[in-house]
RNA sequence: GGCCCGGUGGUCAAGCGGCUAAGACACCGCCCUUUCACGGCGGUAACACGGGUUCGAUUCCCGUCCGGGUCACCA
């Protein structure tokens, strides 16, 4: 066979060699030690938890290494490509502190456009650089054409498919694959030719020499030593629009763009095999790779699935619905990344997570659960360690896109709302009342007129009479110029007044003695002007109040008893 | 089914041949407290199983079992 004169009649168009395109894509100059990661999503919906996970891992390699990290688009399947999804991405990254030295970029017009000098790195429109390589590799006998018809593949595989798969003979299947390929690979040029005459599309596939019996000792950064057999599969290098598979585009992109360290999901482990096929095919130096484990949720047997599209918490773009602050699920991401992060956090709880030294030794290699309950820890403890300020300006932010009404109440008067947040907070030990912005409405609705109604209703235990006695005492005696020590003593002498316990112990001591005791009186108040049961501190709430809501209040309650 | 990767409490996890097997979240109890929360104290709860190697295995090796991933002109 004559691989020159195929290469030729394959790739006519295709004039550059490799060693052209080696000097166009020089190796980067940079620092020892500096890493050059990439995050390489395919432009087909929104950021995945599971896609989140790496990038920030390969950001943070990236930047704590004086190193680039870059983005580009694989868009190799037009098929599969939705409209938007690549700005989409952009953004959503961007929100999650994932930012870009280079690659592909977002213009002012919002539009995607390339930063850096190593692009285009849209891989649809670098189809010529893909096709040089494959130019070489049929030219080295590496390489060869396929002009099986996708729906011939289609009947070939049938049996080959995930629904198939289980009820197979396999014995007979691996017969027939081995086959399949050796057919393939017996074809001439002459037959090539004619394919080509008669226009023809074809794939190209690579001419594996592998012997899957044979292990290749290999080293991955997270899980160690592994041994990963040769690959004996003639993947497909270029598909009949002349795109590259990812594997192809995979090889090609790192070496010329200079990437150092590929991070992905440990899914991309079996294909491994066929990379390391195709780097020495195309004298390429191997990146290092790292795996890393995968998100999983629990199915309704019980069992771990990898988290997928569909599933609560994978979309990154729902978090903010949810009420999560982009800093909670980024602080949380990194609990899972690193075991020993929340440790440095404890000792270093004003910086951000950025400063954290992060470690690839300290990365799990087993998967791990979604924890919600784990991430609204993180998430209460961020909210309790900010200021009123910030907590007015993210939850006044939240609100003006998630609940336009709540908005318009907490701005209308700010300074009024940040007093309101400002209970409980700033001291060492601050209160955790909120867990996500959405708790928020809940928790402090009841300050604002419109929001105020009985959620809790007042404890069964009593009688109406008892509640309207208090409330109407409290009227008598109540003057908001009280200091709190005054105030409360009022509220004593409602309870011994009116038959109740002043004093918690000695109602302890003796239940039965009184009608109730000083918490009851408190209570009845409590849901009076606030409407619930649980709420900061009823002093503080009246102060902020007023005096004049407070007292209307209660006496609409009064009115509504009776 | 082949191949690959895993397996310490409910969850996330320290551990790297010798420990009463950390810690965090969740859960439970007590204390503090005019409610709730915060906080403090305490508690329940784990090395999948069977063989080796070793004076000694959670730790090393093998097997079993269990879980996960993957087997496309998808990435």
């Amino acid at each position: 066979m004559d691989y020159h004169k195929l290469a030729e009649l394959l790739f006519p168009h295709i004039t550059e060699t490799p060693a052209d395109m080696e000097a166009k894509y020089p190796p980067r100059k940079l620092p020892e030690g500096a890493k050059v990661t990439r995050f390489a999503p395919s432009p087909t919906g929104f950021v995945h938890f599971g896609g989140l996970f790496p990038s920030t891992v390969a950001e943070r390699l990236a930047h704590q290494s004086g190193g680039v990290f870059y983005l580009r688009i694989e868009d190799t399947d037009a098929k599969r490509e939705v409209e938007g999804a690549a700005q989409g991405l952009i953004k959503t990254l961007a929100t999650y502190g994932i930012r870009f030295d280079e690659g592909a970029v977002l213009d002012e017009n919002g539009d995607i456009t390339d930063k850096g000098a190593y692009g285009p790195y849209k891989q649809s429109m670098r189809g010529p650089i893909y096709q040089t390589y494959a130019k070489q590799l049929v030219m080295e006998g590496k390489a060869y054409p396929c002009f099986s018809t996708e729906e011939e593949l289609d009947e070939l595989q049938q049996i080959n498919k995930k629904e198939a798969i289980k009820n197979t003979d396999w014995q007979a299947e691996a017969e027939a694959r081995r086959a399949e390929t050796l057919a393939r690979r017996s074809i001439t040029l002459e037959e090539a030719e004619e394919h080509i005459k008669a226009g023809h599309p074809f794939v190209l596939r690579i001419l594996a020499n592998g012997d899957p019996e044979k292990k290749t000792k290999f080293t991955d950064l997270v899980r160690g030593a592994l041994e990963i057999p040769e690959n004996d599969e003639d993947f497909v290098l270029l598909k009949s629009d002349g795109i590259p598979t990812y594997h192809f585009a995979h090889a090609v992109d790192d070496h010329l763009l200079g990437t150092s360290h590929v991070i992905g999901g440990e899914e991309w482990l079996p294909s491994l095999a066929k990379h390391i096929q195709l780097f020495s095919y195309l004298g390429f130096r191997l990146p290092k790779y790292m795996h890393i484990s995968q998100i999983m949720r629990l199915d309704e047997n019980g069992n771990k699935k990898k988290l997928s599209k569909r599933d609560m918490g994978a979309n990154m773009d729902d978090y903010t619905g949810m009420g999560y602050s982009p800093e909670a699920v980024c602080e949380y991401v990194m609990t899972l990344l690193n075991s020993n992060y929340e440790e440095w956090h404890s000792k270093n709880a004003d910086k951000p997570y950025t400063d954290f030294p992060f470690n690839i030794k300290k990365m799990s290699v087993s998967g791990c659960l979604f924890d919600f309950n784990k991430l609204g820890d993180v998430s209460k403890n961020i909210i309790s360690r900010m200021s009123a300020d910030e907590v007015y300006a993210k939850l006044t932010a939240w609100a003006e896109k998630f609940d336009p009404d709540f908005a318009a109440q907490l701005t209308a008067d700010p300074a009024y709302t940040k007093k309101i947040l400002a209970i409980g907070r700033g001291g060492k030990k601050p209160r955790k009342d909120l867990t996500t912005w959405l708790d928020a409405k809940p928790y402090m609705g009841f300050f604002y007129d419109p929001y105020y109604t009985m959620v809790d209703g007042y404890p069964a235990n009593f009688e109406k009479e008892d509640i309207i006695a208090t409330l109407e005492k409290f009227l008598e005696t109540y003057a908001s110029g009280d200091a709190m020590n005054e105030w409360f003593d009022k509220i004593k002498a409602i309870a011994e007044s009116l038959g109740y316990a002043s004093d918690m112990k000695a109602y302890k001591a003796n239940p039965s003695a009184f009608r109730g005791n000083v918490a009851d009186i408190s209570s009845f108040i409590r849901v009076a002007v606030t409407g619930k049961q649980n709420a900061p501190d009823l002093y503080t709430v009246m102060q902020i109040l007023g005096e004049e809501r407070t007292r209307v209040r209660i006496a609409a309650q009064i009115a509504d008893l009776k």
